[in-house]
RNA sequence: GCUAUUGUAGCUCAAUAGGUAGAGCAGCUGAUUCGUAAUCAGCAGGUAGUCGGUUCGAAUCCGAUCAAUAGCUCCA
């Protein structure tokens, strides 16, 4: 006998194993693509021979689309394998919003080769071929894959730990797969495919390797779904930045300038020196004191700090093949600069914790295909700061650090939007970073103990850690669902020996602080790019590079009009005139129309009324009103 | 750096098979004063990203290079 418990606390009990889609068949269950048994995703062939708990899962949760999606990926290798005689089969796992397949194909393939591989994916869906489980032996395995000239499929049986086990396959028609599961029972339920694009992905994620082809596909249940998902996508490419950004004119690239070296335009300048007065009188407040360092230094500096050893790719080196001239390095990062400021003077405990902070210009020399628009340039201003602190100070210290991170993202509206990384080194691959393994681990587990004070939900990355020390990442996706850094808090273990940074303790005793690297908002171009996806272009009143526009109706107010300008920039209210030349007009293109906050309406109607018509991107036309009244809503809105 | 795609006026896009560049919007000038993008008339804008090659002739074909886009790798 037997005893399953589902979710909704009922039992039901079985005289002997039985599948997983027999119990729900038993129990009315429909449309379930998989089950969770005792938390663990399994395969509806799966057999249940012990008490357990189960539920369904559905196409309606992440991991039921994973399903589908995975199996999605395995007719899409099966079409492949119809299309092109020699290609051979890598992986393809389903992804977050999708899934993808890696093919080592001898040709390139273009659109009509991914249009053709459509229509054989959804002819392979109308098959409604069974898929069925089975299992081989692992030598009987690498003899199959052996004969097929698989390679890619016989390097990861390789890695197979236990060769003693059995070797999970699945099969629809000819097309036999290498997997663990779980799948749906038929082609036909897969509903619909639609293959977005093709690009190149090294094997196995290692630019060493050969780069294989890969597809990128999504599918849904039905036509209907699939519109509506392509729609969305089109949708949030219209928000993307890069587009937006330009059109709007908060920046611009120039060919003859370089990658990753925007041009901000007005527009962008004013958000960002929004941001960056908002930003260090917030610093101020919590006790930074801010720095400006030199934005270059001697290769002597990099040497101390490891960043010549560690970092010298990413860096743009000067003079380096004249032995008559220093060589000089830009700085990729702010740390080695700002320590000199702790290092002009002896340190006592009492000067602890020392916090600086510095809208520093960074330069990086990013590989030629790194760059994104404002979201991955080789020159940026970052938000950044320094802490030295005690170790007994340390969980306040970065307690305080989050909190303030966890300000600005508050008032950015980008809360929402993060997630949050404990990035730690990774320990098969050493060289890449400075200190031991016993200082290493000490130092994330002194992070992780911090962060589990927190209700923060985070997930922990090996390998992903600077080359000094465990990170606490704050991440963010872009429109095309593109994860990157926003914000950085790292606690460094290391520099301060390197630099040879001390304090006398409270007992005369000389010791080496543990330094905080953090930011508040991260860099601001990125940053500007994130929020322009965010808000679509039209940002919060408090950001706007422009709050209200004046529109007349009547050449003969145009003094007038100045005279209101005047008035409202007296209030810091940031405001122009919708008319160049001194000329009327009250043609305004619709698309910068919906990104001003407030349109002020002045013709015959409201000099009459010494008044103005106020009308509001979202709210549309509010009541008339005297300025006063106009200047008190604007105040009012900021204040909140 | 790698795999692809793209590059024609400020923007969006045209031009049968290589025959010597055209339209809308934006801009400018003038008229119009018309209540929320697109009134009328006129003008001006391009050595086709750049450089080289093939050809009698190249926006179109080939090569190199620069830049942009998506993905991989890398990263704030």
């Amino acid at each position: 006998m037997l005893e399953i418990v589902f979710k909704d606390g009922s039992k039901k009990e079985f005289s002997e194993s039985i599948e997983v889609r027999e119990i729900f068949r038993k129990l009315g269950v429909k449309n379930a693509c998989a089950g969770k048994l005792d938390k663990k995703l399994v395969d509806l062939r799966t057999q249940v021979n012990f008490d357990c708990k189960l539920e369904p899962v559905y196409f309606d949760s992440l991991e039921g689309k994973k399903v589908y999606w995975h199996t999605a990926s395995h007719i899409l290798a099966q079409a492949v394998k119809n299309e092109f005689k020699y290609s051979k089969l890598a992986i393809g796992p389903a992804i977050d919003n999708g899934f993808y397949y890696d093919f080592d194909l001898k040709s390139n393939l273009n659109k009509e080769d991914l249009s053709k591989l459509e229509n054989e994916v959804n002819k392979i869906i109308k098959e409604n071929l069974k898929i069925e489980r089975f299992v081989m032996k692992y030598d009987e395995a690498v003899k199959f894959f052996e004969e097929k000239n698989e390679n890619y499929k016989l390097e990861i049986l390789s890695e197979n730990l236990n060769k003693e086990e059995h070797v999970s396959f699945y099969k629809q028609g000819e097309f036999a797969e290498l997997c663990s599961g779980p799948h749906l029972l038929s082609t036909g339920e897969v509903g619909c495919i639609k293959l977005l694009n093709s690009t190149g992905a090294y094997w196995r994620g290692n630019s060493k390797n050969k780069m294989l082809k890969r597809i990128y596909g999504i599918s849904f249940q039905n036509k209907k779904q699939l519109k509506e998902y392509l729609e969305n996508l089109e949708e949030a490419k219209k928000r993307d930045h890069n587009k937006l950004g330009r059109e709007l004119e908060f920046f611009t690239t120039v060919d003859y300038i370089g990658q990753g070296l925007p041009i901000l335009m007005p527009k962008g300048t004013k958000v960002m020196q929004i941001l960056q007065r908002f930003v260090e009188d917030e610093e101020e407040k919590r006790g930074y004191l801010l720095t400006k360092t030199p934005l270059l230094a001697k290769k002597d500096l990099y040497e101390i700090s490891g960043h010549w050893d560690h970092y010298r790719d990413g860096m743009f080196v000067i003079n380096s093949d004249d032995k008559n001239k220093d060589v000089l390095a830009l700085r990729p990062m702010t740390c080695p600069f700002q320590f000199q400021v702790y290092l002009n003077r002896s340190r006592s405990y009492r000067d602890l914790p020392m916090k600086l902070n510095e809208t520093s210009t960074l330069f990086r020399n990013e590989a030629s295909g790194e760059m994104h628009g404002l979201i991955r340039v080789r020159q940026f201003t970052l938000s950044e700061g320094h802490i030295a602190c005690t170790p007994e100070q340390l969980e306040k210290e970065f307690t305080d650090c989050l909190d303030l991170a966890n300000f600005m993202l508050e008032k950015l509206g980008l809360k929402d939007d993060v997630f949050y990384r404990l990035s730690k080194w990774d320990e098969n691959n050493k060289e890449k970073y400075i200190g031991d393994s016993e200082e290493w681990e000490n130092v994330q587990n002194k992070m992780r103990d911090i962060l589990d004070k927190f209700d923060l939900k985070y997930e922990e990355v090996d390998g992903e850690a600077a080359f000094y020390g465990p990170k606490l990442d704050i991440q963010i996706k872009n429109v095309h669902g593109k994860e990157d850094t926003l914000i950085t808090i790292q606690i460094d273990f290391q520099l301060a020996k390197r630099f040879d940074m001390q304090y006398v303790d409270i007992n005369n005793q000389r010791q080496y602080p543990y330094v905080i690297h953090r930011t508040s908002l991260g860099c601001y171009e990125r940053t500007l790019a994130l929020l322009i996806e965010k808000y679509a272009g039209a940002l919060p009143l408090w950001l706007s590079p422009e709050q209200v526009r004046i529109l007349i109706l009547n050449e003969s107010l145009y003094e007038k009009s100045k005279k209101l300008k005047l008035k409202l920039g007296e209030n810091k209210i940031r405001v122009f005139i919708d008319n160049r030349n001194e000329k009327i007009g009250y043609k305004i293109r619709q698309a910068q129309l919906d990104k001003i906050p407030y349109m002020l309406i002045l013709g015959e109607k409201e000099l009459e009324k010494n008044s103005i018509s106020v009308r509001h991107r979202e709210k549309g036309d509010l009541k008339s009103m005297k300025i006063e009244e106009f200047i008190n809503l604007i105040n009012k809105e900021l204040s909140c």
